[in-house]
RNA sequence: GGGUGAUUAGCUCAGUUGGCUAGAGCGUCUCGUUUACACCGAGAAGGUCGGGGGUUCAAAUCCCUCAUCACCCACCA
């Protein structure tokens, strides 16, 4: 197979994405908690315990086949000591994307992150399961569903809550696959038969398991309380649902008889039951416990003290509407008074004089501002700017509206969860969310959980339909809700039409994804991570955490990593009103899913909301590019040495092999009870490759396990880019070593594999000498080599930059100007003449015979002198001179720190050793040089 | 009101128990068509690490303070 001279993503990634599907490889190895397709297989006792002991015999037979393997050898100690080692798999879910749409930048990233962790540990060696998930996005898909309605003429009214549902189920089920197409595209190796829709059989099954322990657990209650209520969808939210938004406003100060209140909202005065003064309000002492005459009105109300009546604010005097503000709801509970509810669902005003009966909210705010001018009782108003609630979806204003909701009673969850979170049973990347998440279940209040939406899972609650004058309880639990009413002793229940809040079926993710049972034992839950945007840390993984625990009695998750928002090109936040959206399949198709993945991971943090670029895209399909014509030349370099048998063969050696001659650089600790790969090395470049590609591994490694994943792709770059083939490649131009070739490139490949998965397969099937799929393979070993050699590499290193650059400095330097290369009894230049002069271009290099002449280049431990003229080296005085400076500068901050007494006691040894060394060093070049110079 | 994060090269970002001359990508400049790659190679310029204090032999890093930006929670009659 030839490579051709550029790489084209797009003739290949599609054909490998269906050759990873297909051969399996995606499925976990250790079988996952069987499925029962049919309810009644629950009661099954024998097949259950067979499962069980099927499952924790694969489990040991690989964990003990795991010691000897050579999989996870590469190691560090501590990196095996680390929970995530310690067993032999790795889960993670997708935070489900919504079934009804296309995924965006944040999709984008979730996946290069989540793929990248799994393949990174399929190829450690662990059966990896990435659970694939769609999204019935309750309120979300409702708006577009009732958009589309309303586009035909129609209204959620004209339809029973059942047709509404199936309605909605045919919509989404037209609109479902393209989403599945588009995480195949970012190279997503997920385990499809798992893919699980959030209104399947099964989760809807555990979301009515958990709410009927909840129910007799009593955490479950219902009461009629005020909730955030969206006028136009009809619907109550949560408290997280909701967005406070500074808003200029009015407050007015209206006459009640003696006393003025101070209030933004005078529609609702209608509904008012009391006046509120602060209890230590001297100037209303005399009122309190008398009434007054609300206006409009033929009510009188009374005047209470509260702590809730700020002496500062306004008047001091506040109206208290109980039915229709969050803090009046509180000080009416504490002084019994009456909710009168004077704005109804549809935002119009009811239970108020017929005058302004049916008005709007709006409508009946003028009216009311009139009538009281009118009759003078409008005392002033002033302009000021307060927090107002709306809907998150619409942007309507919520209205706080008083309905009979299910509550969760959240106070056991959030107290288990805290104290396990105290536990640190979860690490979070970041780090500073613990305390975030924390604080947030301390202040916890109680968990509306109705939504009057039809699309949802319905829920399982029944009310007696009968009078209340039956024993019978007014509500039951029951799962039967594809029925409107049931039968049960002969008493009649009738469906709750209420749907439940999404989280809370969310909340169960990754319950239902790992099948998590109580019967059997599961070595897939908890989760190793939880991967998701940290905008839903409250709404999502903190109630995952309590329900997790409630229900398992285990955290779901044994860390946490959260990613932030995908920002446009100048740090500002992507929309479609700003124009400023970048969509992730565009990308894919015009540079790859490899260059996407690599581009959106790149320079990105946990938790931090970062910008990205098209550029970044680039610079990673350019990284493709490069390793694509890296595999080209050693495979051009393969070809022609066939036929003659080469040093292909790579023996397995135990590190502690006291007889090898060859000592390891490796740690001792990377090395201990690891297998190092021998390799025949020749040369110095050879050695050193080997030493940089085992400390690769090792800072990649590292970085897998601390989530960073913009080190790990740095790493990766510079190794297979700046030493890989920008020296270890050229020098083998020279050399060729193919078995050695061969062994890198593969070890390369297969750490590339995690971040760019479609490129790095692609190339891995081109190869002719490799076999089977990349995606399977097994972690690289390290590579065995000699340390001083690799060292002595260095020093070449030094010597050809430092040429390269005076020639780049001599002025006039161009191509037509060639100058050789003098060295004074330097072994190592004379052993290395052919490499050196191939690196550095030079035309010759020659042993110095006689006086020094030419340049001296600025080389401490070496002697060598470019052979110019003299009147180049005249030219080049300025420059020197500049050096000289510059390494003067060096010198002298390195000498003051000598010269500090202190920094000489209390610095350590090693530390003020260096700089003795670097002084002697510089002293010398600095001497060489302004003899140099002087000769000029 | 409470809290979090950010502030490092023209741009976007690294810099993990304080320690060699603060790094990378992109951009800029100079040179280069050497049969892996111009999606390339070689070289270079560019930073008093937001300001001010402090601790330390040593601070981008720790502490205090101020400023600016972003976000979260509470809440504003």
């Amino acid at each position: 197979m030839k490579f051709a001279s550029s790489y084209e993503p797009n003739q290949y990634e599609s054909d490998i994405y269906a050759a990873w599907e297909t051969s399996g490889v995606f499925d976990p190895t250790i079988p996952t908690v069987p499925v029962d397709d049919d309810a009644s297989g629950h009661d099954d006792r024998e097949e259950l315990r067979e499962a069980e002991s099927e499952f924790r015999g694969a489990f040991a037979t690989t964990g003990a086949n795991d010691e000897a393997s050579p999989v996870t050898t590469g190691a560090s100690e501590e990196a095996t000591r680390s929970s995530d080692s310690a067993s032999s798999t790795f889960s993670i879910v997708m935070p489900p994307p919504n079934a009804n749409g296309n995924l965006h930048i944040g999709h984008g990233l979730t996946i290069a992150l989540e793929d990248s962790l799994t393949r990174y540990y399929r190829l450690k060696g662990k059966s990896a399961w990435f659970i694939p998930g769609a999204d019935h996005a309750g309120f979300e898909t409702w708006v577009v569903y009732e958009r589309e309605l309303e586009k035909h003429g129609h209204t959620r009214f004209e339809f029973s809550r059942d047709e509404l549902y199936s309605r909605v189920w045919n919509f989404v089920a037209e609109q479902r696959g393209n989403m599945e197409l588009q995480l195949r595209a970012l190279g997503a190796s997920c385990t499809w038969d798992d893919l699980t829709f959030t209104l399947d059989e099964n989760v809807i099954d555990h979301v009515y398991t958990t709410f009927e322990k909840m129910w007799n657990d009593g955490l479950i209650y219902r009461d009629k309380k005020l909730v955030n209520f969206c006028p136009k969808h009809q619907t109550a939210f949560a408290d997280i649902e909701v967005d406070h938004l500074d808003e200029p406003g009015t407050l007015w100060d209206i006459a009640y008889d003696d006393i003025i209140v101070s209030t933004t909202r005078p529609e609702t005065l209608f509904g008012d039951t009391a006046v509120a003064v602060n209890p230590n309000d001297d100037r209303y002492k005399d009122l309190i416990g008398k009434t007054v005459h609300l206006p409009l009105t033929d009510r009188e109300i009374p005047i209470i003290t509260d702590e809730h009546a700020d002496p500062e604010y306004g008047s001091g005097a506040v109206k208290i509407t109980p039915a229709h503000d969050f803090d009046d709801f509180e000080v009416g509970n504490r002084h019994n008074l009456e909710r009168i509810q004077v704005i109804s669902e549809d935002g119009k005003m009811i239970n108020v004089p017929e005058k302004y009966e049916g008005l709007t909210t709006a409508e009946c705010r003028k009216q009311v501002l009139k009538d009281l001018k009118d009759q003078g009782l409008l005392k002033g108003e002033k302009k000021i700017t307060h927090s107002v609630a709306h809907c998150y979806k619409c942007g309507t204003t919520i209205e706080p509206m008083l309905k009979n909701q299910w509550f969760v009673d959240v106070k056991s969850l959030a107290k288990t969860a805290i104290e396990h979170l105290k536990n640190d049973e979860i690490k979070f990347h970041p780090a500073s969310k613990k305390n975030i998440i924390i604080n947030y279940l301390e202040n916890l209040k109680d968990w509306n959980i109705s939504r009057q939406i039809p699309w949802g899972i319905a829920i399982p609650m029944f009310r007696n339909a009968t009078a209340e004058a039956t024993d019978e309880p007014e509500w039951i639990f029951d799962r039967r809700t594809n029925l409107k009413e049931i039968e049960k002793s002969g008493v009649k229940y009738i469906r709750d039409e209420d749907t439940f809040d999404t989280w809370f079926s969310s909340s169960h993710w990754p319950i239902i994804c790992t099948n998590w049972t109580e019967e059997n034992f599961n070595p897939y839950y908890p989760l190793n991570v939880m991967e998701t945007g940290a905008d839903i840390l409250f709404a999502w993984v903190a109630r995952m955490i309590m329900m997790g625990l409630y229900v398992t009695g285990e955290v779901p998750f044994r860390e946490v990593y959260l990613h932030g928002l995908v920002l446009d090109e100048h740090g500002k936040k992507m929309s479609k009103s700003k124009g400023n959206v970048i969509n992730p399949m565009d990308l894919v198709t015009k540079y790859g899913s490899d260059a996407f993945r690599l581009g959106i991971l790149r320079g990105r943090s946990a938790g931090l909301n970062q910008a990205f670029s098209e550029q970044s895209v680039i610079s990673g399909r350019n990284l493709c590019n490069k390793l694509w014509n890296i595999s080209r030349l050693i495979q051009g370099i393969v070809d022609d040495d066939k036929g003659t048998e080469s040093r292909g063969a790579f023996a397995t050696t135990g590190a502690n092999d006291e007889a090898s001659p060859v000592t390891t650089g490796a740690s001792e600790e990377a090395t201990r009870g690891s297998v190092l790969l021998s390799c025949q090395t020749d040369n110095m470049g050879e050695d050193w490759i080997c030493r940089e590609i085992n400390a690769c591994l090792d800072q990649l490694e590292t970085s897998m396990k601390n989530y960073r994943f913009s080190e790990a792709v740095e790493t990766l770059y510079s190794t297979i880019w700046d030493k890989y083939a920008d020296w270890f490649l050229e020098s083998q131009k020279l050399y060729k070593n193919v078995g050695l070739l061969k062994k890198t490139l593969e070890t390369l490949l297969i750490a590339l594999h995690p971040f760019a998965p479609f490129v790095t397969e692609t190339i891995w099937q081109n190869l002719s000498w490799t076999s089977g799929l990349i995606i399977a393979e097994k972690w690289p070993s390290r590579l065995e080599f000699d340390p001083i050699s690799a060292e002595n590499f260095e020093s070449i290193r030094t010597i050809v930059s430092e040429v390269r650059g005076t020639l780049a400095s001599l002025p006039g330097a161009n191509k037509d100007k060639k100058f050789n290369l003098l060295y004074d009894k330097d072994s190592l230049v004379e052993d290395n003449l052919l490499l050196i002069r191939t690196l550095t271009k030079v035309p010759a290099i020659n042993a110095l015979s006689g006086a020094p002449r030419g340049l001296r280049l600025a080389l401490a431990n070496h002697e060598l002198y470019l052979d110019v003229d003299e009147k180049t080296v005249n030219a080049y005085k300025d420059a020197l001179t500049e050096k000289i400076l510059a390494v003067g500068r060096e010198l002298d901050s390195l000498n003051a720190r000598m010269m500090n007494p202190n920094y000489v006691d209390k610095a350590p040894r090693n530390l003020v050793k260096e700089t003795e060394d670097a002084i002697k060093e510089k002293s010398a070049l600095i001497d060489r040089l302004k003899q140099q110079l002087s000769l000029i």
